[in-house]
DNA sequence: CACGTATATGCCTGTACGGGTATACTACGT
DNA sequence: ACGTAGTATACCCGTACAGGCATATACGTG
């Protein structure tokens, strides 16, 4: 069974989930508004459904997928290590154009903290 | 050119990523610590380094490998939309909780915010 | 200069994967 | 019961990719 890393490594499979992050919707919706083939979106839903990262249910012949938040959280807490670097990274970016930035020049809003 | 996502697909990518965020390494350090063979890791590299993940300086024969802490904002900015959803739902899993658990129980260190 | 060390690259191979087409399956309407 | 809409699956094909081995390249040391 393939990693959340290769599920979200499809360029299609990442435009699906980004769709059902703003509401649920059915194959053939999803096929439309991504204009990918039937087939196409039925089996990357089934990639992304034995990964956990969507569910269904059933409404007559359509099958309504929605968004499972949780299946993002292995990608999170590899993620979290880097974060760590990465705000550092920012911060010595930060101080660095203070140093070489005249006190007088027009300000950029300043971070948030 | 491949995407981020398909450059951290890749499970010994991952690990030599995991290994970078601590320090530094050559070529041959990272050979040793994740049991790869040579020619695997400087191919792993290469990829790495296209993408922007890491650099290399000079030392002699050596090549040191370090992170390049910007690199994984583009995973960081496809992943906060889902971020959101995550927290509503955890908060929501929560309030649940609330209503099912007895106050008079044992208590659990509250999550903080 | 010869040799060893450290790393990169070229070539080959197996394999996994995504796309397309055709087809099967299921539920609904009439 | 029949036709149709909606979805899943089977099969085939092309391709991209990771691994292994051999080799090239670059630097240091004697």
């Amino acid at each position: 069974m393939p990693s959340a890393f290769e599920v979200i490594a499809e360029p299609n499979r990442r435009a699906i989930l980004s769709l059902l992050a703003g509401s649920e919707r059915s194959v053939g919706e999803i096929e439309r508004e991504l204009r990918m083939t039937q087939p196409a979106v039925s089996k990357h839903l089934r990639v992304l459904r034995d990964a956990g990262f969507v569910e269904s249910t059933i409404d007559a012949q359509r099958r309504v997928y929605r968004l499972n938040p949780a299946s993002l959280q292995e990608v999170e807490e590899w993620l979290a290590p880097f974060r760590e670097l990465w705000s550092r990274h920012v911060d010595a970016l930060e101080r660095h154009l203070d140093r070489m930035t005249p006190r007088t020049q027009t300000r950029t809003p300043r971070r948030r903290r």
